[in-house]
DNA sequence: GTTCTTGCAAAACTTTTGCAGCAGT
DNA sequence: ACTGCTGCAAAAGTTTTGCAAGAAC
């Protein structure tokens, strides 16, 4: 099976991409930080470091504690990956950083991916955009945040 | 000034009307609670649990950081007060349990309301309640979060 | 070889809990 | 009197930090 699309691929999907992604944004690829990447492209979970650490461990991925959060901070620092603050106290990672928007369970704290439509989107940025009470503010971006019950906790 | 529009004023915002509020929950109106509410009524700076518990401080109502924690559990449960997930970690709480949304700043943590227009909100709901995604879930409420930096930050 | 990263253990922080004394009904 | 609330101190949970050994450049 060749490459013959390249281009069209996502980008940063795969090791080598990665490799690259990190050392285009000052990082260096070590094991660790590929893996932790790596696992966060492959996943829609949004999980948190702790979840992150057992995953890595998993795939038999010898990460610590300490070592996760470093780098989950360093690449939301170097914006690879989003920080969202659950419901439950603990912090969430995705590394989705496409203009997306987000269903949380107010029972289990499971966070899933919404694709509103564009028009409503569109009409969201233009009423934040032009509020009054705004004006003063630099904003950078809207965040829906719907909430609910997922599936598994709607049934008890 | 006579009270000729008793009828009009918002529930809930003197220590009498917190009082029967309360009971109206069900809680007992102790000093602390009254204060702690009277507090959130009275203030737009969703503050942390410690920020209630220093602002209280300096006005003489000295109660113990486990009364506010477990008071704010309370009047959560109760549905008088919303908490929100701060970006920093901390839980933050708003009494304002009005349909509004909220503006961010990614710096300092701060949380301002925002009013969208109803036009953009029912589109919002629209959207949302119709979304394929999330047909299988139980949906109660959509916020909208403006990220960006708030005045102060913005001018460093 | 130099610089950055890892990972352990310890520390810092937020939040919860146990419990004896106190306040509200 | 009874029941629930307070507040201290201790515990639990998450995240950060210090630092010596190791990996990347």
């Amino acid at each position: 099976m060749a490459r013959t699309a390249a281009q069209a691929k996502p980008i940063g999907r795969e090791p080598d991409d990665i490799t690259v992604l990190l050392r285009a944004h000052g990082l260096r690829p070590t094991n660790a930080r590929v893996q932790l990447l790596a696992h966060l492209f492959g996943t829609t979970a949004h999980p948190s470091a702790e979840q992150i650490t057992a995953s890595l461990r998993e795939v038999g991925v010898g990460v610590g504690v300490a070592t996760v959060y470093q780098n989950l901070n360093r690449l939301v620092d170097a914006g690879l990956v989003r920080r969202m603050s659950g419901s439950d106290g603990r912090s969430r990672f995705d590394a989705d950083m496409s203009a997306h928007d987000h269903a949380v369970c107010d029972s289990c704290g499971r966070i899933a991916d919404v694709d509103l439509e564009p028009g409503v989107r569109r009409a969201l940025d233009r009423a934040t955009a032009g509020d009054r009470h705004l004006d003063t503010w630099l904003l950078t971006r809207t965040a829906v945040e719907v909430h609910g019950l997922c599936p598994e906790c709607r049934a008890h």
